[in-house]
DNA sequence: CAATATAATGCAACCGGTTGCATTAAATCA
DNA sequence: TGATTTAATGCAACCGGTTGCATTATATTG
């Protein structure tokens, strides 16, 4: 039995030699080129393995002109709040990066600050990320645009622009907004409100034209009393939900645009005396782990954040390396819990 | 006027020949090398600026065998709840992102499974990292230990264990559980909980020291029904709550170990028809944004974590480049909210 | 003024991979 | 059996930077 010494095996150029062959050869074993023979092949990976080789990817990189890594666009806007906004970007983070290491990319932090345009070609040109990754964020729209200019391959969350062509994965928005005001109405409440995310978010528009369309079945008239927007953060579901109970006090439920806002807004509804569910009906979006966890639990609007991440990763992957766009619309299903007043 | 025309400036070759010297030249013309003459190496710049040259990052890095980047290590263990547990660590990897971009650092998110050992000598082999910033996860410690072992730069968030030599940032946690409880005392509170993160945790064990000592101070006895442990997850919040409420049904305050139990705890004292802060009062601790908007507004004790993600990088940064080891321990505050009974 | 120190720049090798083309050995064919 | 195809491997250039050392031009000194 040999005690294996610290083998300085660092480079394709040590297991070449271990081996007694080439460079080109170890390189093409390595990548399973059909050039080597069966027999050397496995003895050369044998090697790799036993040496815990590593390649060098920088050295790759340079020689291949590709990184292997993918850029997760965080937008820092002036407001620190909306850096990351909330535990939906972690969890999809999660999906994203577990997808892309089984695809050997990597994935980098792209840190990009309001204002800044040519963020793109500065991390392609640089030859750090090879394509990026955007979630909801503020400027969204901008940072796409940005994107579309530079010619950068990318995918993001969220409904895609009209007349352009790119990678998307998206929660059925419409779908969302309709359940969830369907189930208000089955809950009997009269007077539904939509607390929505940023105005000008396809997102919260799709969620919007769900909720009409659910009120609009059930007979009722729309009231824009009923309506405001927030920016998914929990500060603007305090806010937002202030300004609603003032334009429409009388309102006997709600319909939330994140869990985010919703936690938030039941804190308001408490601090105001208003009883969840028996007054006011509460239903949420995106069911964070703690929506099942508040009080009381939040009924809401559940996205499989995790397998969205996979999709980002994988799409975005699978369209650098062939080309295909694609666009996917990812279902959405209500969780009932007790804010909204069902019986669970 | 010129139109500029898309010019391919895209290697230091490039710029050498326009600016009719060598690459060599540029190449330190670039790094502010003073071997350089003033004159050409303000002109060569300015030729780099007006043609946005960005330097090739992989052939950098091969260059000097060093990738200018760090990854920030996230612990797949086998429920996906541990996997980014907080917003606490969204916070953090935002100050910390924000920083390594000032340093001229880039930010790798390093996914790695549980059981895995060596990781940490992947990452550095591969050239892909240059160290490590690990977060509170489950199985710090182990994880710790590889590092060490395998002689990795890296910095930690928390306590250091005692005999190794590493760089770390911390709060104050002995200050944080004994504000925490002195605040509870001084609201004549009797029958004080605590409910902790992991058992094992030194973060958690710091708090309870903090705890003990602020009880001992009042001549309160020590009650070891009054002490449960979850693990920070709003979910073991919720349970750890329970728990506490059977063993030791006349406590009239706990202090959380973070602010996602907490609104957990929030849920459960609700459900079970105990009033906060009236019947209990609740502190939690990170003063993460919802803190302040639930029902009710969290007392907490406050960690700068934007400033704690700050001095994670640019201490890790230091110790890559001079070898400086640095454990500092950030102060903490405490933010009085309705849920401990204060007037406010 | 010749000799020497000093400042500015260029040459070429190197970092660790990949790959087109040449080369060699074995297999197939006439 | 010699000519030709085919399979397996090696050579050397290249990817885009950095840097030790040599070289040239200029300044300083005896």
């Amino acid at each position: 039995m040999t005690i294996k010494p610290h083998q300085p095996v660092r480079t394709i150029a040590d297991i070449a030699h271990l081996a007694g062959v080439s460079k080109s050869t170890v390189s093409r074993a390595l990548s399973d080129s059909p050039l080597i023979s069966q027999d050397t092949r496995t003895r050369i990976q044998a090697i790799a393995r036993e040496n815990s080789f590593q390649i060098h990817q920088p050295a790759r990189s340079l020689s291949l002109r590709l990184s292997h890594t993918l850029a997760f666009v965080t937008y820092g806007g002036s407001k620190p709040k909306h850096f990351l906004s909330d535990p939906f970007q972690l969890e999809i983070l999660g999906g994203i990066s577990e997808t892309l290491a089984a695809h050997h990319y990597d994935l980098l932090m792209a840190h990009i600050e309001a204002g800044d345009t040519d963020w793109p070609r500065r991390y392609l040109d640089a030859g750090r990320v090879d394509g990026f990754i955007l979630l909801t964020c503020a400027q969204k729209e901008q940072c796409i645009r940005v994107l579309v200019e530079a010619q950068a391959p990318f995918i993001v969350w969220g409904v895609p622009l009209p007349n352009h062509a790119y990678c998307s994965v998206t929660g059925d928005n419409l779908l969302g907004g309709r359940l969830a005001t369907e189930h208000l109405v089955q809950m009997n409440r009269r007077r539904i409100a939509f607390l929505g995310g940023s105005r000008d978010d396809l997102e919260t528009q799709g969620r919007y034209q769900g909720y009409e369309i659910a009120l609009r079945a059930a007979g009722y008239t729309l009231d824009a009393a009923l309506v405001a927007y927030g920016d998914y953060s929990s500060e603007s579901g305090d806010e937002t939900m202030r300004r609603l109970l003032k334009q429409a006090p009388d309102l006997d439920a709600v319909f939330v645009n994140s869990d985010l806002m919703a936690i938030a807004a039941l804190g308001v509804l408490r601090e105001l005396g208003r009883r969840v569910p028996e007054e006011v009906a509460v239903v949420g979006y995106d069911d964070i782990p703690l929506a099942a966890h508040c009080g009381p639990p939040l009924t809401t609007i559940r996205q499989n954040i995790q397998e969205a991440g996979r999709l980002l990763a994988h799409n975005l992957v699978q369209y650098l390396e062939t080309g295909i766009i694609t666009n996917v619309t990812m279902p959405v299903e209500l969780v009932v819990r007790e804010s909204s007043g069902a019986q669970v």
